[in-house]
DNA sequence: CTTTACTCTCCCATTATGGGAAGGTCTAAC
DNA sequence: GTTAGACCTTCCCATAATGGGAGAGTAAAG
């Protein structure tokens, strides 16, 4: 049962990741060396767009490249324990909190200057002076 | 009245830009030419470090450093209009909310994972079925 | 003078993504 | 059979903002 193959744009396709990023992938060790045609074009089993699929999901879940290697060790590793995984998600919910309070409280500070600016004509504004350090 | 000039170093630190930034910031244009000394070392009037500080000010805030050149045009600018300023934050709180928004439905996605996982020694973990695609 | 602290310019790295060029290959239509 | 168009290859460049470090020159203080 030879798993049907195929090539970069259609696993692009169905995986949901450009095949630049996909050669960028490989090229950088998040998946392994794909195999190769005579002529030299890659080729994607079903696993290997299952993995390109898996590794789409969890950047659209915000997971940098170095978080997503060590979820796919863990996808892989039959041996594994739900508890790292955990701790990974737990990490990354961590650090989502802290960028998302920087920017809630930027947003709130702009929002008091821009609220204090009249917005018109004239040239003399809340949020310069702020800016300005007034 | 000469007005006193310092080093990228002190200027550095009277402003919270480091001396990497600051010369960054002259090399995309942000900030005009820096004066120098005849041995080439950059110096900074009390005009200069204002205006590094409104920079790091605009940074704080999260603006990007083409809005932030926006920005000091229009601070330089005596005959701008409020609105002008006002727009330039109303569009960044804009891009601010969009990428909380997009954070926060990271996180509650996360959260609703990660409550599902037991994370103990066991193997079984919803948030790789999450990833795979279950 | 010599040491120490500062500065200069370059080059490289980061994170994740894409654009584009120059050239090889596959396929379908003629 | 050949050819056009779609696809693939590698390589280089760019983005945004920041920093590290090397190698060389300068300033100030001992």
């Amino acid at each position: 049962m030879t798993t049907p193959a195929c090539n970069i744009g259609r696993a692009a396709q169905a995986s949901g990741v450009s095949a630049k990023m996909i050669r960028h992938y490989e090229e950088i060790g998040l998946i392994g060396k794909t195999a190769r045609t005579e002529a030299g074009y890659r080729t994607y089993s079903d696993a290997d767009v299952h993995t390109l699929r898996f590794i789409k999901q969890a950047r659209n879940l915000g997971f940098s490249i170095k978080q997503i290697g060590a979820l796919l060790g863990l996808w892989q590793d039959q041996a594994r324990s739900s508890s790292q995984v955990k701790a990974l998600a737990l990490e990354h919910i961590a650090e989502l909190d802290d960028k998302i309070r920087e920017m809630q409280a930027m947003k709130a500070t702009l929002e008091r200057l821009a609220q204090c600016c009249h917005g018109d004509a004239r040239p003399d504004c809340p949020i310069l002076d702020e800016l300005a350090g007034g």
